[in-house]
Formats: C-alpha cells, sequence, structure tokens
DNA sequence: AATCTACGCTCCACCGATTGAGCATCCAAG
DNA sequence: CTTGGATGCTCAATCGGTGGAGCGTAGATT
C-alpha cells in the first residue's frame, strides 16, 4: 500500500513478518499459503498476518517453496518460434490453460536448433518441471528419453514421436482438403488440370510427409500423377523458399500447395520479384489473418490450436495406456 | 548416456553423486557450478565427477541453487499478446540476449488485462527476477512501484513509464514519415489533397498520442487540417476497428493511417466485407510479412526490436541517472 | 629438526518455506 | 479431582546447493 522506504533493505521473508507480528514463521506461512484452517490457527490471527504481508508487499520466494515442496507445479513447454501465428497462439493458449489449472508456465524457444532444444529440456528439468511439453521438436524422441530419466511426463504436440503421446493435426485429410480446393479452383479459373506444385517443409519431417500423403491422394482422386519436380522441401526458411521458386519455372496457370506460412513468405516475395508475376493460385496449410486476403490465395488450413492443447493437457492429466498419436482436425479457411 | 532404469527412483541429486564417487557434496558441487579450480578441487577428481554427472544424468536443481545464491540470475518480461509479429519478435530477441548474457528468461503474457499485469508481476517478484522488462503495460508506473519495493529494476518497453527508464520508439517521427508517404501516394493515385483517416489504438494511451501528433504535423506541412471525426480510436481490437469502420463513411480515393496490425486485421476485414470495396490507401505503424503486401497497402513503419532490447539491456546493465525515455528510430518498409 | 606453504579435500551453517510432532491451555464429562 | 478432547500455537527437521572455515599431508625453506 503506502511507501515504507528504508525500513526494508531486502524483500521481506516470512521470519520477518512473524517478528513483525510477533508469531512464529510456521503461522505466517500457513497463513499466507492457505493451509491455516487445517493447522488450527485463529481467524483473528491470520487476519493479522494477512494485512502485515500486505503492508510489507510480501510475495512468496517460490525457489524456496518449490524446494521444499514434494511437487513444483512448474510446467514446461518448448517451442521452435514465437514469430508465427501458428505457435503464438500454442504459447498463449498453453499459458492460459496452465494458470487454469493452478500451475506455473514456462516456455523456452528453441529456433528450430536441434542443439538447443536438448539443451532447452535439460533446462526444463533444472527447474523441476513436473511435465513438459514439446511442440515442432526436430527430435522429440531424444527430448521424451531426457524426461524419462528424470520422471517427468512428456507430450509430443504439433510433431510426433516414438516415446511420448503425441497431438498432432490431421496432417492428411488437412492437406487432401486443401488439394481438393486448389485443384478445383486452379480448374475453374484456368481451365487445365494439371498437377500442383508443393512447396516449403522436409521431407524427412512427419507432417510434411502426410501433407504430401493428402497432397498426392486428391492428385490420384483426380486422376493426376505428381511429377516428382513439383515438389520442393528445402526446410522452414523463407529465403530458401524464394531461392527455390526460381528452378521451378512456374508458368500462368499453376496451382501452388504451400506447406507452411514461413514457405509462404518466401513463395509471395518470389511472386512480387517477378516483372510480370504469373497468375496463379495457392493454398497455404496454416492460417495467418493477412496472408488470408491476398490476392491469389485460395484458402488456408487452420489447425485447430485450442483443441490440440485441450488434448495435451488431457493426457497430462490422466496419462493414456502406451504411446498413442491423437489427430485433431483441421479446418480451412477460404478466402472471403 | 545409456539407460539406468530402476537404479534411480528420483533424479539424484549432490548427495547421490557424491556418495557414488566416494567423495562429498561439497566436492561435486565445486566441479558442477565451476568452481572447483577456486576451491583446489583436483582435475582427476573433477573428471570423475563429471563423469559420474553425465552418466546419472544429473541436472542441478534450479531452485535450491536460486535459494542459496544471493543472485537469481533470472530476467523477467511481460508482454500483452504472443500472436503478433511484432510482440512475439519482442519475446524471442529477449529470450536470445538473456541467453547471450547468462541469463534466465521467464515470459508471462497478460492479454492486455491490467489485472493480469500486476498479477504478472507479483510472480515475478517470487520468481526473484533481478530485472522486469515491462512491455506494453497499461499502468507501467504501478508495476515499477512493485519493483522498486522489491528492489527489483523495471524497464518499460514500446509504452513509457514516469517511474522507470523507457525504451519507446520514435512514435512522432515514424507517424510524420508514414503520413506524408500515405498523403503523397494519395495524390499521386487520386490527385485529391483530402486528409486521412486514423484508426485504432486508444487516445488515453502515450504512442497514439504521439503517433497522432506526427500524423496532425504532417497535415499541417501539407497545408491540410485533420477533422475531428477521422480519428477513431477503439482500442486494439480487429472486431471494433472493423464495426467503427462502417461509421466513417469511406470513399473511393480515401487515404487511412492505421494504427496497429491488430487495427489493420479489422481494416482489411471491413474492406473485403464491402459489397463494392472503395479504392483507397493505406498505411500501418508495425510490420507484418503478409499485410506488406496487400493491395492498396502503401508500405508500413516497422519498430526496430532489436535495437530497443539492445538499449533495454544496456539500460539494465548500466543504470542511468533519473528516468530517462530513450527513443528509437523506426524504419519505413514500403510495399515491395 | 622445526616451520611454512600449497594442496586437496571435508564440515557445516545457511538460504526461505513447509509440515509432522508436540506443548500449553481451557472446558466438559465422568 | 481426573481424564479427554478440542483449540491455538511453536519447534525443529528438511528440501538441494553453496561457500567460508578448517584439517591433514607432503614437500620446501630456514
Amino acid at each position: 500500500m503506502a511507501d515504507d522506504d528504508e525500513i526494508t533493505a531486502k524483500r521481506p521473508t516470512i521470519y520477518d513478518l512473524a517478528q513483525i507480528a510477533g508469531t512464529s514463521a510456521s503461522a505466517v506461512s500457513s497463513v499466507l499459503n492457505g493451509t491455516w484452517k487445517k493447522r488450527r490457527i485463529s481467524a483473528r490471527l491470520a487476519e493479522r498476518i494477512s494485512r502485515i504481508a500486505e503492508e510489507q508487499g510480501y510475495a512468496v520466494n517460490l525457489p524456496a517453496r518449490m524446494l521444499r515442496r514434494e511437487r513444483s507445479r512448474v510446467i514446461g513447454m518448448i517451442i521452435p518460434k514465437y514469430d508465427n501465428r501458428y505457435f503464438g497462439a500454442i504459447a498463449e493458449r498453453f499459458e492460459t490453460m496452465a494458470r487454469e489449472r493452478g500451475l506455473f508456465p514456462v516456455i523456452t524457444c528453441t529456433q528450430r536448433e536441434p542443439a538447443l532444444e536438448v539443451e532447452a529440456a535439460r533446462e526444463m528439468m533444472s527447474y523441476q518441471v513436473e511435465c513438459l511439453i514439446v511442440t515442432g521438436a526436430t527430435d522429440p524422441d531424444r527430448i521424451a528419453e531426457l524426461c524419462s530419466a528424470a520422471r517427468v511426463r512428456a507430450i509430443n504436440l504439433d510433431l510426433p514421436g516414438g516415446r511420448a503421446p503425441s497431438v498432432v493435426s490431421d496432417n492428411f485429410a488437412g492437406a487432401l482438403e486443401l488439394t481438393r480446393v486448389i485443384l478445383s479452383r486452379v480448374r475453374a479459373d484456368f481451365g487445365t488440370p494439371a498437377p500442383l506444385y508443393f512447396i516449403g517443409g522436409r521431407a524427412q519431417d512427419n507432417n510434411t510427409r502426410e501433407r504430401l500423403r493428402g497432397f498426392t491422394a486428391a492428385h490420384h482422386e483426380a486422376g493426376l500423377a505428381v511429377p516428382e519436380g513439383n515438389c520442393l522441401m528445402r526446410g522452414y526458411s523463407a529465403a530458401k523458399t524464394l531461392s527455390a521458386m526460381a528452378e521451378l519455372g512456374i508458368a500462368d496457370g499453376s496451382g501452388v500447395f504451400v506447406n507452411s506460412t514461413i514457405a509462404l513468405e518466401g513463395v509471395v516475395r518470389w511472386l512480387h520479384d517477378q516483372p510480370i508475376p504469373p497468375e496463379l493460385r495457392f493454398g497455404c496449410f496454416d492460417w495467418d489473418p493477412f496472408a488470408v486476403f491476398l490476392p491469389q490465395n485460395v484458402g488456408m488450413m487452420q489447425q485447430d490450436v485450442a483443441a490440440m492443447l485441450s488434448t495435451a493437457f488431457q493426457l497430462i492429466e490422466s496419462p493414456p495406456e502406451g504411446v498413442p498419436t491423437i489427430r485433431i482436425p483441421c479446418r480451412f479457411r477460404p478466402r472471403p
């Protein structure tokens, strides 16, 4: 409340409060953590201690509490990047849901570097996390191993692994639907039923493989074969995608399946770099509120972040048998 | 390295390692935290302890370490949202820079709710942060007060305050330049030197006021007055901006200054909702890699996140006299 | 031979909060 | 007057890591 400078040189502890209140540290502790009824502290004393704590601007020393308690109530998340809407939404939703459950969320971002992923996982162990959500990790099994050695439950999000339960989007179904839409729009607008291009991601990465499967299946439905050369997977980088686009020799009337918003940045930049931008149609796996309005976009496949995280927290709260991979449907958002 | 199940029921402590190595906990501690030379532990023993720690998958218990050490080496950041590029970039850069300095970054996001801001600040005190970067807070002075009571250095980022050093963009200069560009493009494309609209933000908020000042100054330069009704500041919400747009009766040939990417979402949605979208030109304060390609966009004013955070860390490392507000220039990014 | 110094290590108090065990006090029942 | 129970509180051990103080031994110096 009021300023009380020069009295407290450091932040007050329960011992300081106990001295001021003329009581014991254990009474103060139990009042401030809510166990005072169980410990038969009178309401009068509880009241007084609370008031003094307020006046002194007391804040519990979490490290000390965590050291003593057997449960830390800390839940960790490692995530590749903050700077796109998908991962941003995941981080935000994770924080909210953790707090709703009385847990302390700790997030760390690994810049998509495998070495940093492992380091981040170790750091999470040091924080004494009870559970770790591993998002979009290149090697989730490596991390799951670290976790199981430390008796920490791990959940894979976005990218599946073989040693911990996973929650992922239904990449196959999403890619199937998105490819169908792009194909039919290309047919409607240009009349040519040509096979589409597939741009972005990494061929080894599970999500990319699943999406490529959906992409191929939609082509087969339409009686089309996908030429090898149509698929360019140079990783998650706008710059690499941009330089790759030049090789394809994309002509008017083409259709493009873009495998992430980061790849889409490359595609869009390439388009605008062309002296005469080709007339084409594209669709993208992942949604972005601005990209969805871009002229040649037919629509975007939005992953259901809320459902994915609800499922992840359910898996944490009631650990499943075995190592399931749960697939969450995506939602197609056409260009408005 | 190898699995060593069923041996360790819990994560090992320095005492466990000491027992295995046949030495004392303090030797183990000093080896693992690097002070072993100072403490005259032999290289041979240090080697052996390191190997055993590795084998056992030891990870230091950070809460215990933090409790003991007088410095926690934790640095906190509170931030309104993760889900836009500006704040996403800030969070990411903050993490990187903190780690480069051997600090542990802890970020929490407050959903732009004043009550959550204060709660988040309290939580940061509980984590024993040594320093707190307060980003885009609605009431930075309230938080600065909490911090000074707990002897925690605070720095305001993005939104300035009166009780802690602040690092902000040069909103006036940025808005001046952006307004000039929009005005000249409107003139070039439509011939009509009409005053622009100003959309988004809150009238009480410092950044919005500064930008409005730049906006007005650019109009005066051009011999134009800004009619009151041209400025609509309904907060940081796409939905509110969208509904506000309807009131303005924007006609062909207009120019719009959009005060944030979140407001831009509303503007763009409004445009696409119109049966016949008006021909207009807009510019936006804040950059987004997709929005920058939208057809009627003349360009975006990008805040220099790296410079802002470098400055913030400098202020942390060498605390300044008084309570300065440092302004960082922005960079205009035209539509490619 | 006695003293000194460097070396290599261990002992133990401590950080702040938590919690099982235990100690008075008081009122009621036997 | 004693026993029993409830009430209201305090004591002290503990969590894991840290670091100042100190101890025994070996080799060097006087």
